[in-house]
DNA sequence: ACCCCAAACCTGTCTATACAACTAGTCTAG
DNA sequence: CTAGACTAGTTGTATAGACAGGTTTGGGGT
């Protein structure tokens, strides 16, 4: 009766939304290899004939799979599954507990400070501070099973976290303690990434030779509206670190 | 009679869609100053009113901006101006005539070797094919305003450009041969960086000294079905070169 | 002075419909 | 056999209206 996909029925009163279902629904066709690279994805009509939903329901749905790229459109023609595998959410800010946890390894860490201070110069300009006013600064050496993979040096405005001081247990996650305790959720940050030799101080905590390659990285994380709330500068070994990046070639341009 | 900002009217016989102009309008009054950071952008009602329009097609306006990235909504509140400034298009597939042209510098390029090829392992493995099948396979050195910054190693799969070694010049932009002589659009592209050390040979053609810091970049381009177009390995000088990244912290995950 | 509730306003979701524009294939007239 | 017209299928754009669910504000009662 229906074409190849048969799609899960919907459940009306849910609190997820119907589109949100057939979402999942189609990823999951696609997931499972039921839809594979190149093929059709029901069309707009099939969708809402199968579901009894309105074409706007099921436009939705398809819409929103094509801002994952998961599949992309083609008018006159159809919907089809786009040949790109995710193995994972580029582009993502992603906490080293995070990160380490994603790839399966076990993150530990070892605070060298955690004190309050006085915003330095970089710290301050990346954050739009004053140079008196104060941030937490939080430096750590990150590990994963055991052994070293970089440096971190955090600093946090101490006016969007009071009290950080006493409430954080600086060998945990950082940006996890920012959303349960102050409910301050980093939605962006821009990177810059360098590469570099180690220090024999930077060599020394890391258990690599001076001189060897490094990864520097300079991290600032904003809230939604814009709003600085993080500045990390970090070393990271290049033997055990890379950076994976997808990028696109966009024809929407936003400005004329 | 309207609030803070009035938006252009429409040309209603225009092949440009509505919600396309109201898109246009709310950037440029973005652009111009008229809507500051984390100001609120007319509600849907609102031009919807103003313009005439449904507030569907308002509605649209507002999403893709949210899409760039220019703007956010909150349920219940409004859509407000994002703080971010987009200085330029973040995390784009650039030839390298492209970004320097973009930085205001004079890209030049040297080619070391410009043949057909089999392809290597790396290169069939990354682009598909196998061992015996011929590949376009290009080494340029890569200057900028007369200085080096990079080597490239650039393999093209010959199926996809048959008779490149007599159409193109290795001294000019890559992208643009491949689009206007075989309509060849790359759309996206997987990216990895590491740090190294320079070998001797590297540093003959860099103009550094043996171990200086470099960056290795291996690059996938794929067209906008997801079949590979070309595989690149690069190497740049760290002192001349850092990545900038920009990266979101999304709510949306695609599987469950 | 304080609290609670209603009203106003906003975005999120959903329906039903219409026409335009593009693609691919089929049929027909020459 | 070919060029062109036609058609069915698909996405793109647009309208009008409805209700849900969140935020903010201000008024009224205690």
């Amino acid at each position: 009766m229906w074409g190849k996909v048969v799609l899960e029925a919907l459940d009306r009163h849910s609190v997820v939304p119907l589109y949100y279902q057939i979402r999942r629904s189609l990823l999951e066709s696609v997931r499972s290899g039921a839809l594979k690279s190149g093929e059709m994805i029901p069309s707009e009509e099939e969708i809402s004939a199968q579901l009894g939903v309105s074409r706007m329901t099921a436009r939705q749905a398809i819409k929103s799979l094509c801002d994952l790229g998961v599949a992309y459109s083609q008018r006159g023609k159809g919907t089809f599954v786009s040949g790109i595998k995710f193995e994972k959410n580029f582009r993502q800010v992603l906490s080293f507990t995070e990160e380490m946890r994603n790839r399966g390894w076990r993150p530990r860490t070892k605070p060298l400070a955690f004190t309050v201070a006085n915003a330095d110069a970089e710290a301050a300009e990346a954050l739009h501070l004053s140079r008196n006013e104060k941030v937490i600064s939080l430096r750590r050496v990150r590990y994963a099973n055991s052994s070293p993979m970089g440096l971190e040096w955090s600093r946090i405005p101490l006016r969007l976290c009071p009290g950080m001081l006493e409430k954080f247990d600086p060998r945990t996650s950082l940006y996890q303690t920012l959303a349960e305790q102050y409910g301050i959720h980093i939605v962006l940050a821009d990177e810059t990434a360098e590469a570099g030799l180690a220090s024999a101080a930077e060599g020394r905590l890391l258990e690599i030779s001076k001189g060897s390659p490094v990864f520097l990285f300079t991290r600032v994380c904003y809230l939604h509206e814009g709003r600085p709330a993080e500045y990390v500068r970090s070393t990271y070994r290049a033997d055990r670190y890379k950076i994976v990046n997808r990028l696109t070639r966009s024809k929407s341009e936003w400005r004329n």
